[in-house]
DNA sequence: GTGAAAGCGCTAACAG
DNA sequence: CTGTTAGCGCTTTCAC
């Protein structure tokens, strides 16, 4: 490629001066029809963009939008949030940013970001979960506007997209109940305690619509990983009198006790019916198909790079919740006989 | 925060001139040991950074790279990708680069690159998969530097690292012969010819050395996407004399054969033996989990980096295989008895 | 409506 | 070894 092209020799090329081509490229007023025709002409002739670094220098804006993951985080939480970056990506572009991507190890480990943000590097930030106060206090510091999507905070301290698990909660236990399920369990995890009992929430309000009450042996909030699922599944089956339905507040934590139950002889949904939360990928592949409430992934990307950009650019926002009550009927649900 | 240092300002504190500030901070020679020590004094006690903007205007260089995702490929190919992007973040921080993220929706469609190329926003490009000849000339004529992942052909015509998938494919079917299957169907789709050339070449490999041979009817190319991959199970089970293990080229296949057999009532591994390529997260958390022959993600994503960090400083570089031969035995596959 | 000119913050000659 | 200075390519006053 020949050597690129400034703004002063596109000038020349013109037969104006550099604030005249300066105003036409950003449709600023102050230029004649004729010179700024004449202008574009010779850009679109000669393949001309002005150089980005440049303007950022003078701009004092990257142009760049941060996004936060969480290197730690489960591989399939990535499925998660592919699907949210994916979206991302897109409405970003469409706005003239980048995004720009940095991974965390821990939660404390800030050095890459600040490193970002006193460099200039980014108008804003998004991170794909929580923050933790520490992280949020730095941030606001420097100053540098942020969206939190995906947060499991009832009241989130910052801005943030989030959905309403409550809803996608009630949602799944009253798919269960309208199936005549009435011994239904909760695998939960307290891990993250707001989001323990926001769904919990959920799973009570469904039960009591439904004319149900809450059966202690039923609840359990150590479902993490494999293993405790193991675990909680074991306890379940060993009980007198076993539930018919497992209500999951994830699609992982539910694929995993498919999985278990499977493992053990059983059929799912003939002998258990399962449900989930976040309709991952995973849930469409599985066998069987699991039955979960669709989070909309798309809508959370989308929305969180509007009201970043409306951030930076100094307007006002509000939190924004999802509404979260569609469910994906598949096949690890049966009615009960 | 308060208002952002300078040089200038750096320069005054500590008493010296900005050249010597900028010496010391990009480690060049010309500065005292003492007035070094002073200047990096100040810069600790200022916390003071470089503005990368400034930098990158007259340095001519973004410290960006652009990667490129394919945003048409199906979800589940994601899960191959977030582990290689995962790797490539954490190597390019090492390196002082940022991962810029854009996602591509067909394969002609440059417009993204290119803007992002002229505007010289990016110093090289990673490709998560291989591209077209036409979008390989047209960067090529704009002379920034690029390395291909996971490219399928054999012989690359460009920069790549990516897997030896006759190795893999071999590796994958010996497994099988191994546990005494002779009777072995292939599963392929030759959407993309090259892949499946050398799959298939490892499998007859495989089947050579076991001293069998291929049976036509055994070999499917159509098998793309959940659909296709159940016509050609159905046709399999319709021989007179059907396989009893199913080697599959990629991962994604293997799932879907898996779910239409247990749909179909069979059982996997007791009465059909299924086997991989790629081991991809979903092969875990399959029910039952798939024996597969592991692709080393991390090794890709960290390698690509390097290479197009030397490609970047005007080192030429060889194109790199990783050999592929690490099974992951799993649940999918039984000995025949 | 148009053009000249002053920087944005940094690097790298160049002169001392 | 140290300081001065000319830009990198662009935006934006400020005169004309």
């Amino acid at each position: 490629m020949d050597k690129k092209l400034t703004i002063k020799e596109i000038a020349e090329l013109a037969g104006v001066s550099v604030a005249a081509v300066s105003y036409t490229l950003n449709g600023k007023k102050g230029v004649s029809e004729e010179t700024r025709k004449r202008i574009l002409d010779t850009i679109s002739s000669t393949n001309y963009t002005p150089n980005v670094n440049s303007r950022r220098l003078i701009l004092k804006r990257s142009f760049n939008i941060l996004l936060v993951i969480d290197g730690n985080d489960s591989p399939l939480n990535n499925f998660f949030y592919i699907a949210v970056i994916n979206s991302i990506v897109k409405q970003a572009a469409g706005k003239g940013y980048n995004i720009v991507l940095a991974t965390v190890n821990s939660a404390d480990d800030t050095t890459v970001l600040e490193n970002m943000l006193m460099q200039r590097n980014a108008d804003g930030i998004i991170f794909l979960s929580d923050i933790s106060s520490k992280l949020q206090g730095e941030i606001e510091e420097i100053g540098t506007p942020f969206v939190v999507i995906d947060s499991q905070k009832k009241a989130p301290p910052y801005p943030s997209v989030h959905a309403d698990y409550t809803v996608a909660a009630e949602c799944a236990v009253s798919h269960l109940t309208c199936n005549g399920h009435t011994k239904i369990a909760m695998l939960a995890s307290d891990s993250i305690p707001e989001y323990f009992i926001c769904t919990f929430e959920g799973y009570k309000q469904a039960l009591s619509k439904a004319g149900l009450s809450v059966c202690p042996e039923f609840i359990h909030s150590s479902a993490l990983d494999e293993d405790s699922v193991k675990n909680c599944i074991d306890t379940l089956l060993a009980l007198p009198e076993p539930p018919s339905a497992i209500f999951c507040t994830s699609d992982i934590i539910a694929v995993d006790a498919m999985n278990h139950l499977q493992k053990r002889g059983y059929k799912v949904p003939d002998d258990f019916s399962v449900c989930g939360i976040d309709d991952i990928v995973l849930a469409r592949y599985h066998f069987p198909s699991l039955t979960t409430v669709h989070i909309d992934k798309d809508a959370m990307g989308r929305l969180a790079v509007d009201m970043l950009d409306k951030l930076i650019n100094g307007e006002r926002v509000e939190d924004i919740v999802l509404s979260s009550c569609d469910l994906i009927v598949r096949d690890s649900v049966r009615a009960k006989n």
